[in-house]
DNA sequence: GCCAACGTTGGC
DNA sequence: GCCAACGTTGGC
C-alpha cells in the first residue's frame, strides 16, 4: 500500500466537506505529475493525508482513502467548467482522478510549522520550500509519524 | 529545441 | 499583498 498527500484550499473543499458527502472525486487536478499519481500508481485502500492550503494555518486537517480506480477527469470535457480542457476528447482524455473516501478528521489541524519542527520528517515533500504539487507521494514512516503527531489512531 | 514571458501556487 | 518557485506557452 501507498501513502499520498493531497492538497485542498478548506475555503473551497476541506475535510468537514468530505465527512458531509463521504466521498468525492477528486477533479480539477490539471498538473501532469499530480495526475500520473493518480493514473498510474494509487490503488484503491491506499490512504492520504488530506492537507489544508491556503489556511490559517496550514497543515493536516486529517485522513482520506483512495476509494476508486483512475478514471477520465469529467470537468475535462465540460465547456462550462472552470477546467474545461479543449486539448482533451473522450477517446484521448487528458485529465484522470480517483475519487477519496473520508476516513476520520484529526482532533486538531496539525501545522505546517509542526511538520517543519519535527525531526523525522524533515524530508517531506511538503517540508520543502517553494513545494507546489498537490499530491505527493509520502513515506509509510512520515505517513505514522503524522498521524502519531496528531494523536490519531488509523 | 531554446528560452523569455507569463501564470499559478501557496507560505509568509 | 508580496514574492519565490516553478510549470506552461509561444515566438523564433
Amino acid at each position: 500500500m501507498s501513502h499520498w498527500l493531497i492538497k485542498s484550499e478548506p475555503d473551497v473543499f476541506s475535510i468537514t466537506d468530505l465527512e458531509k458527502v463521504g466521498r468525492e472525486p477528486w477533479n480539477g487536478v490539471r498538473n501532469y505529475q499530480a495526475r500520473n499519481y493518480m493514473w498510474k500508481d494509487m490503488k484503491p485502500g491506499d490512504l492520504a493525508l488530506f492537507y489544508h492550503s491556503n489556511a490559517k494555518p496550514p497543515g493536516v486537517a486529517g485522513v482520506a482513502k483512495v476509494a476508486s480506480e483512475a478514471y477520465p477527469d469529467p470537468s475535462q470535457f465540460d465547456e462550462k467548467s472552470e477546467y474545461f480542457d479543449p486539448k482533451a476528447t473522450q477517446e484521448k482524455p487528458r485529465w484522470w482522478l480517483v475519487d477519496f473516501e473520508y476516513v476520520g478528521a484529526f482532533k486538531e489541524l496539525l501545522p505546517l510549522d509542526s511538520l517543519k519542527n519535527d525531526e523525522v520528517l524533515q524530508e517531506m515533500i511538503v517540508c520543502q520550500r517553494g513545494s507546489r504539487l498537490s499530491i505527493t507521494p509520502v513515506e509509510k514512516v512520515h505517513f505514522t509519524r503524522v498521524c502519531k503527531l496528531a494523536g490519531w489512531k488509523p
